[in-house]
RNA sequence: GCCCUCGUAGCUCAGCGGAUAGAGCAUUGGCCUCCGAAGCCAUGUGCCCGGGUUCGAGUCCCGGCGGGGGCACCA
């Protein structure tokens, strides 16, 4: 189906292509009608006209009859539209009949979407709370739209510290090192190997020529550097599980996996005339990039010591999600500090030629999460906070809460619930600020169940369902004819017409934060309608009509909170 | 020093060059013999400062001030 402000759109495009091919009608919803087109307005200056005489011309030009009720300009040049009735009412059927709410299927895309990227041995932090969350919310919404999406967990799996690691690993033996890793500290086993290196030069000589002999592939050090990759995963899993993230271990594509073609981006650079030694570094010096003196910056692709950096990581990577992975849109869902670096290399790629100029390549940059001192986030202690405890705070103010409001659940079913109205909480926080801005972490804020908060929408979701329980029996729509007589009921129509500009808007701009601001505009559009309009007490065409805008308001709300990562349970 | 980014109501945040800058929380006052009051309705307050572009600037440009980040071999 087109979805109405497509189908406005459309018509409004050819009445401004009639004055001026190609020229913008700017529709936007408004407070003054249901849409409003400012088009005219920019156009009438290019054109050097008066911009409410221009407006005229365009309405009269349009042909938005069948579509429209009124149509007036108004202002300097705006030009308002109420939609007619019928119109919404017919929309409404279909997309009562639209197993995807109106949304179409894009056209299908590889997008590759790289993000998480937690440390091998090291535990997950707060400071991968966003990369996961935003980076799992845009595949969920990718894969909706029709694309294809190949998810890309870059782990850090390689480098010099693997050789403390696993002189550590050896120190506590394999078994003792397994269960640590087990039972999810993480940690500790990092920390133990770090005290060691700085403070027993034995120790540090021993991880030094164990990390020659990682790099020199020696069997049994591979294979302990294996243990503790496996593990590793393993316990990534488990966090992924618990936050309810799509990621599997088949998306796991570490920094070793490109070990063997770092040889060939040096060649190839070299090949390129794109590689100068500078004080005994191979780099690339893409133009536009200074350093603190003013001179140009390298991006070092192999070290002094003939290392490689993760420069050189980087570019294998972009190169095989072009070349062999035929990704049309590559993402990176990476924090504000690697910015610089992340420019340098797709500036490089594109010198090198790797990176067409039909592929979009972009970092999907997020903010930082702070503390209720407005700095970094950090446990009392000052510590870096992990993610599990973080989740486990949530889930147990969530079941207090739900304790405090006579949940109608109890045990087993209540501890599933606080569950997901956490991980509502603590998604949707993140999620609904504007990516790039830092944003206060207050977990009672979050979990609260008032404003504009997920367990909010979960609420408004689990009303409406009741409705349904309570109706008895199975409830289907037939030919609903809809009236929408009531300012609330044609308030939430419209409401539900708005998924398909929402949802799109929220993917080309990478925003997630659209489609949350949709979802609790709509919850507070479904609110009011419930407390105006009564369901189960109306009768005959009525009733129908109400409660096929109650099963639309579910499904709706059950689609855009699932494209979140956000569960919709029935009751609460 | 240079580059990037942010500065909107008491607090936390929306605002895609357009009309009277919106929400939530907090405040105050109304709503439950009626589908879940975790709700609804009402209530006051604000764009860091100074220039500029524009018919029109919170939004774009320049310059300040303030916060955060980056600026050669850790990733």
């Amino acid at each position: 189906m087109v979805d109405t402000k497509t189908a406005l759109e459309i018509r409004l495009q050819s009445a401004f292509d009639a004055v001026e091919p190609g020229a913008d009608p700017v529709l936007r919803p408004s407070d003054h009608a249901d849409f409003q087109a400012n088009g005219a307005l920019a156009l009438a200056k290019r054109l050097g006209r008066h911009p409410r005489e221009l407006a005229e011309q365009i309405v009269g030009a349009a042909s938005l009859d069948d579509l429209c009720e009124k149509i007036e300009v108004s202002g300097p040049g705006f030009i308002n539209l109420t939609l007619l009735g019928s119109f919404v009412a017919a929309q409404l059927s279909t997309l009562a009949a639209d197993s995807r709410l109106g949304v179409g299927a894009a056209r299908t895309e590889n997008v590759v979407v790289d993000y998480s990227g937690p440390n091998v041995a090291k535990e997950m932090h707060v400071g991968h709370l966003r990369t996961t969350v935003i980076g799992d919310a845009l595949a969920r919404m990718y894969r909706f739209a029709g694309h294809t999406v190949i998810a890309r967990n870059h782990i850090g799996d390689w480098g010099t510290p693997f050789g403390m690691l696993i002189e550590h690993l050896l120190d506590l033996g394999e078994e003792q090192a397994i269960a640590t890793f087990s039972m999810g500290d993480l940690n500790t086993f990092y920390k133990e190997a770090r005290v060691k290196f700085d403070d027993d030069d034995a120790f540090k000589a021993r991880s030094r020529s164990r990390v020659v002999a990682l790099q020199g592939g020696d069997s049994e050090t591979l294979r302990l550097w294996r243990v503790l990759v496996d593990e590793s995963i393993s316990y990534f899993g488990e966090v992924y599980a618990k936050i309810d993230v799509t990621l599997v271990p088949g998306d796991v594509v570490g920094e070793s996996h490109y070990n063997e073609m770092l040889e060939g981006v040096i060649n190839d650079l070299a090949t390129a005339g794109l590689l100068v030694e500078s004080e005994g570094a191979q780099c690339v010096f893409p133009p536009g990039f200074q350093n603190r003196e003013g001179e140009p910056l390298p991006l070092i692709v192999r070290k002094r010591d003939d290392g490689f950096g993760y420069a050189a990581t980087d570019l294998a990577a972009l190169r095989e999600r072009v070349s062999v992975l035929h990704g049309d849109e590559l993402l990176y869902v990476v924090g504000a500090p690697q910015a610089q670096h992340l420019e340098m290399v797709f500036a490089v790629a594109r010198l090198a030629g790797w990176l067409p100029d039909g592929v979009r390549c972009e970092q999907v940059i997020f903010g930082n999460v702070l503390g209720p001192d407005h700095k970094m986030l950090k446990s009392r202690s000052g510590e870096t906070v992990k993610l599990v405890d973080l989740l486990d705070e949530a889930i147990e103010r969530a079941y207090v809460i739900l304790e405090e409001r006579g949940s109608q659940l109890d045990g087993e079913a209540r501890l599933h619930l606080a569950t997901q109205v956490a991980l509502a909480a603590i998604k949707y926080a993140d999620l609904s600020s504007e990516r790039q801005h830092d944003y206060v972490f207050d977990l009672e804020r979050m979990v609260a169940f008032e404003g504009d908060t997920g367990p909010y929408l979960q609420y408004a979701h689990a009303r409406v369902s009741s409705i349904f329980r309570r109706l008895g029996e199975p409830w289907q729509a037939r030919d609903v004819h809809f009236e929408l007589a009531e300012g609330a009921s044609r308030a939430l129509a419209l409401g539900l017409l708005g998924l398909p500009p929402a949802l799109s808007s929220s993917l080309s701009s990478l925003q997630p934060h659209r489609l949350c601001t949709y979802l609790f505009d709509l919850a507070q559009r479904f609110t009011s309608f419930y407390d105006a309009c009564p369901v189960l007490s109306a009768e005959g065409a009525l009733r129908e009509e109400r409660l096929a805008l109650c099963d639309l308001t579910a499904r709706t709300l059950r689609l855009g909170l699932d494209l979140l990562g956000i569960d919709a349970p029935d009751q609460m």
